[in-house]
DNA sequence: CTAAAACGATAACATAAGATAAGAAAAATG
DNA sequence: CATTTTTCTTATCTTATGTTATCGTTTTAG
């Protein structure tokens, strides 16, 4: 039931029973269907999410207006993670794009098991340095590349099924453009 | 001598003595001339360094030109954290503006300490979750305002020290705009 | 100290992006 | 299945930014 967290949770690191067996009492499926919140700005979040079906987007607000930058599939990690770590209101919320099923667990649990299990403190690492990584080179793309090139390598790098399943004025937040400019710049690559 | 470090770390996590001492023989200081390099593109870095004087930049390099994204000041740690992560070559250069006196130590040591006791692996969960923050904040920046209103805030935040103490071409690629829409925001800026 | 290099402001021009609106196509909803 | 609603494209206009070049000024380096 489990198996597919315990899976990409070891591909960070290898875990004993004993260490699984920590986490495993606190695990829950959650059902969300499409547009409600897992996370919502101005409120403290604790729950870590792994989604086994559907997608999310987190968007902040900017003057009454959603922007959208992150998407969450299936295997993966989804929480707000900045208010997890520092216990303040979440400057973002997290919507499912379509009807899912998630694995939650609080995070505060998961702090418990930091100070229980070497095993868990070591994760808690490797997980802060995997985001840590990803943002480097996300931001590294918005200094250093112009927006046509951002569509370019999104549509190159792995990240294809971003442009397959999500709307595009969500990506054109992503990328840091406005939806019209995005729908410019398709057309514009299409010719080349 | 070392005290400073220590205090710094101490901001995250106190250290008995005895984690201290598992830190201390491997220290060295480290003198950069204006210029000298602590990290270069292309070779892989494992070096985690410590400002006691002076101010460094890094920098990538797009189309043969350096694109700095990043300074460093006294009281701060310095190294090209991905490489040492990752244990890949560096994508980024870091380069004294200033003639500098750091103490370095290797990462590798870091991640022995990691696995030796764990106060240290908690230290390094806790920076790896700084890193993150910071960068989470930057790319949120760059997503959602304006290239004037990231230079305002430069200017208003406590990054002050920055506008004041580095070239403003360097400060333009940092806010990911050219030194010439720079100097025009500032123009623009000071006339209201 | 002097020549060279780096720096910052500014101008002129070309280009791309933002804002807005309109309309067609697609999807969601009841 | 019909009607909203959402989504995407296209067009127009305005504006900010990029590009390139010039020109004093400051800083650096020999």
């Amino acid at each position: 039931m489990y198996s597919s967290l315990r899976n990409s949770i070891e591909r960070f690191i290898s875990l004993s029973d004993d260490d699984w067996n920590l986490l495993v009492p606190h695990l829950e499926i959650r059902k969300l269907k499409k547009h409600e919140l897992l996370a919502e700005i101005g409120k403290a979040s604790n729950d870590v999410g792994f989604v086994l079906e559907g997608m999310l987007r987190h968007y902040y607000l900017k003057d009454g207006e959603e922007k959208t930058t992150y998407f969450y599939f299936e295997n993966h990690f989804v929480t707000s993670y900045i208010s997890c770590i520092t216990k303040q209101p979440s400057q973002l919320s997290i919507e499912a794009l379509s009807d899912c099923v998630l694995i939650v667990f609080p995070y505060t649990i998961f702090q418990d098991l930091f100070e229980k299990s070497m095993t868990w403190q070591k994760f808690g690492r490797l997980i802060a340095e995997y985001i840590a990584i990803g943002l480097e080179e996300r931001m590294v793309g918005l200094l250093m590349l112009s927006p046509e090139e951002r569509y370019l390598e999104l549509i190159k790098g792995n990240k294809i099924k971003i442009i397959e399943r999500v709307p595009q004025h969500y990506i054109a937040n992503y990328l840091g453009i406005t939806p019209v400019s995005m729908s410019r710049i398709r057309n514009r690559v299409a010719k080349k």
